[in-house]
DNA sequence: CAACAGTTTAGAATAATTATAATGTATAAT
DNA sequence: ATTATACATTATAATTATTCTAAACTGTTG
């Protein structure tokens, strides 16, 4: 979604009407400056903190939802019992903070380009994405 | 955990009691030719369709943190709901079959080795691994 | 403005996982 | 061998993330 835009047009052309609460929670995912990982209760805390508003859990659900369908946030797989979300759709990696459970992107470009030697018969390559983990020191692997 | 052993010395070895449920998960698990990936309601199944036993719920959860604490068993991230784990715990990597959601191992001399540009200062990386998601074709990318 | 379809909402329902507390069992010391 | 103890198992309750439901609400279209 980008940035500087009016959301309730944008929102319009790409076929969800533009509700109050989509409205404001594009202006809390997609103005900013750096991609924003994210789960549902970050969301939620971040409407009351910083927007001083209450949106209901089930639309932040349905509204995270809508936005993916679209293509406008991606789901990232890491072992969490929370989902994860990013406002970078684009296929790329990640590095996962094992203490802080932060993520930060990686970009193809970061990443020498990863040569399989491997396939599965009948089936196409959809992604190929990485996942580094980092922790300071004296941590176990996994 | 070596194939053809005696678990119960072999669980007694790595300071976990061998009590019947952890030696029948052992037989369930690792008396394996290929790796396996399965979830807790995987094993249950398992456990009461091919060995017409039965552990409770209870048991087989603090069971496979147990191996997987002392490192017998790897947690993989995906999207899921539910937790998959992975008897093959080097560090690895896996191809997901968006489809039948399936888990395929694919070794590190299946990949070029993985060449980081990018670093965090201050955390050490604990471990590179790519999920590759394959399906059979006009399937979206996530 | 009226009518309709799409949305929001609170709260119920579900599903995975974890905690609890009573009972059972492997083990080490007697 | 027996017993005491610490560790395990179990059924069940509790918790947490997520999805469903049905009623109230709101954009949009005519």
């Amino acid at each position: 979604m980008p940035k500087n835009c009016n959301f309730v047009d944008k929102l319009r052309e790409i076929g969800l009407r533009p509700t109050k609460q989509r409205v404001k929670l594009c202006e809390l995912l997609f103005l900013r400056e750096k991609t924003f990982h994210f789960t549902i209760n970050d969301l939620v805390k971040k409407i009351s903190d910083e927007m001083n508003e209450k949106i209901s859990l089930a639309t932040v659900y349905n509204t995270v939802h809508a936005f993916q369908k679209k293509g406008y946030l991606k789901e990232i797989a890491i072992n969490s019992d929370k989902t994860y979300y990013d406002t970078n759709t684009s296929i790329h990696h990640h590095f996962y903070d094992e203490e802080t459970h932060e993520l930060i992107d990686c970009n193809q470009n970061d990443i020498d380009s990863i040569n399989l030697k491997k396939n599965i018969p009948g089936k196409k390559i959809k992604s190929v994405e990485v996942l580094i983990k980092v922790a300071s020191d004296n941590q176990n692997q996994n």
